[in-house]
DNA sequence: CTCAACTACTAAGCACGATAGTAGTCGATG
DNA sequence: CATCGACTACTATCGTGCTTAGTAGTTGAG
């Protein structure tokens, strides 16, 4: 499991939140730091993220635009998944983390459950 | 959400795996590498994860003796809640996770959780 | 006393992320 | 055509954290 830096973070966030895929420059005015990065520090990051796999990049005239490979809640999902998939004990695991929820949590849970295999009851 | 280190994870791994706390030198008997590392590696970054707050340690004679923090379970079911907690869409993420999941995983997930308030159906 | 086992301290190398400049290309505009 | 803004590929450097491990000193058993 690879930790984002901050500036990753941030650019992933964006590409995240964005509707459509981004340009270096886009990019650049979106993310707020300060001191700003300067534009060949933002190129350098996205181009990074896309040799690993996080954005995926297409022509935009001669500029790069990039977005992301996947979701944020299927790279999340898989995080966890991850998490779990690594756990020595995933049972263990899976009832700690339930145990961390709230009721509301829970039920939203519960809703997002598909129906057991053998119907009615 | 921070990463293991190759010797922080193989060290935490067995100290979570062993039922006892364990000191640098039982530690470095157990940690099974090529080539092996020196004692004062593996005290090193046991002080580290100690310092850090994943290994709690006690005397046992002159030696520290070092135990986890939290269980792994405990561990990794906070990893799990954190990516959770991070995410834009929780429902969506939980959606993608439940979604990736084999119909016995669903089946124990489903087995764990606590019955909903306002009981019978 | 000797020696094994321990500690605290220190130092160095490597990988990675962040940072950003340079040189060159390209396309629009005057 | 020249200029200039915008882009790229390439390169270099610094800080952080992990890994690595030696040194000097302490301690306790034999």
């Amino acid at each position: 499991m690879r930790r984002f830096g901050e500036l990753e973070q941030q650019i992933m966030d964006t590409a995240w939140a964005a509707d459509r895929p981004l340009t270096v420059r886009q990019m650049l005015q979106c993310v707020d730091r300060d001191p700003p990065p300067a534009y060949t520090t933002v190129m350098t990051v996205m181009d990074n993220l896309h040799r690993k796999g996080f954005l995926v990049r297409c022509r935009q005239g001669r500029a790069w635009s990039y977005r992301p490979a996947e979701s944020r809640a299927d790279h999340d999902a898989r995080l966890m998944a991850e998490v779990l998939g690594s756990s020595a004990d995933p049972a263990a695991t899976l009832l700690r983390f339930v145990g961390r929820m709230s009721p509301e949590e829970l039920n939203r849970l519960r809703a997002l459950m598909p129906e057991p295999p053998g119907g009615g009851r």
